[in-house]
DNA sequence: ATCAAAACATAGCAGCGCTATGTAATGTGG
DNA sequence: CCACATTACATAGCGCTGCTATGTTTTGAT
């Protein structure tokens, strides 16, 4: 009945925002299509204009984020797993800083909060994991622990990127986890052995 | 010589800005000055631009900010200070998200370092009181641990304020900050106490 | 084969930050 | 006290932004 979309043009545009991103150059209408061979229309028609590409840009930051979590080798020690997700965590902020920004910019909004549960539920499994192994107390909630390393993560993530804090202060995270998770009952020693050991390798 | 500048413009500018932003109008050259009887010159002489205006707003942020925490009453338990700075913090936070956001997004540069510093020092100084006081171990090191809260703060009120989470998650704040003041070597069920009776009255 | 609908290219609009230019005001040196 | 140098300020316009109106081309369903 009509043209159909081309999906590679909307991945060609989403690639090239991400990499103008990466390479500090301004992103524009303009700049975004030049040398593309499409033109400005196909923003609009893909995106609805750049609001939409800046939402999809980032559902797109979510996506990595998430494949970089998953792809966190997990083992027999959760508390482990937890502080090698948040360091990955971190090390995917800092890896891409400008579209770390983009996706919890003030333009957040309940479309991506899909995006962003799918990154919590991940922490959310491993806590349930330390639960089922007694590293955590019985009446500690999954959801609340694993928002609560989350905004650890978030919090020094976002002081670092946006310039307060240099990028040594991501060591902050050891002592931070491990004061979390042995608040939430795991024990001190092998507690922080475990997050040390997490931390160390993204 | 010359003409002298008028500080009373320049302050008009920053609370018009500010206002805009609280009342979520958007902020440009010519809807700032539209009213106000100046000139868009007058943002070039006061502020060399939008980037000095906005400069000159994060300051005026962190200006507010430290007076909002040094409004803070101090008590004989530096613990719960300590909680009550970081819920002022992000009542402040939250009272203004959109000039928050300003203090932290990407414009953020070293000449902001300066007024955030003494944000941070403001927690370092109530971190020596309670060591002074032998709440905390005394190898912990004021700098860091004010850093750690910090982070804590700062990830909640960014989290809530961008969006991701709802402003009840404010409430993580006291389990969080019971942990790391714990971890410091306070006694926890007196620790949660002072958190606790800080963290209500901001 | 026909036709409607979607994709796309082009041109132009209002708004943006900024600057060049001219004018008015004011503190200072003679 | 006056003239001058210097600064504050107003106006107009430039190049850019995101966006839209319009016309054309392509394409899939009937």
């Amino acid at each position: 009945m009509a043209r159909t979309k081309d999906p590679a043009v909307r991945a060609l545009l989403l690639d090239r925002a991400a990499h103008m991103l990466r390479t500090r150059q301004p992103v524009t209408l303009r700049t975004l299509v030049a040398g593309t061979g499409v033109s400005t229309m196909a923003v609009y028609t893909y995106f609805g204009g750049m609001d939409g590409l800046w939402t999809a840009l980032r559902q797109e930051g979510f996506t990595r984020l998430n494949g970089k979590l998953t792809a966190v080798t997990m083992t027999a020690d959760p508390v482990r797993d937890l502080a090698a997700l948040g360091a990955a965590y971190l090390a995917n902020a800092l890896e891409s800083p400008d579209l770390y920004r983009v996706m919890f910019d003030a333009g957040f909004a309940l479309e991506d909060a899909g995006a962003a549960d799918e990154t919590l539920h991940c922490l959310v499994r491993t806590v349930e994991r330390a639960k089922a192994r007694d590293r955590f107390r019985e009446d500690v909630d999954p959801l609340e622990l694993a928002t609560q390393s989350w905004a650890i993560g978030h919090g020094l993530a976002s002081l670092v990127a946006t310039g307060p804090l240099p990028p040594e202060a991501l060591a902050h995270g050891v002592p931070l986890l491990t004061a979390l998770f042995t608040g939430a009952g795991d024990e001190p020693d092998r507690c922080r052995r475990s997050v040390a050991r997490g931390w160390r390798r993204p």
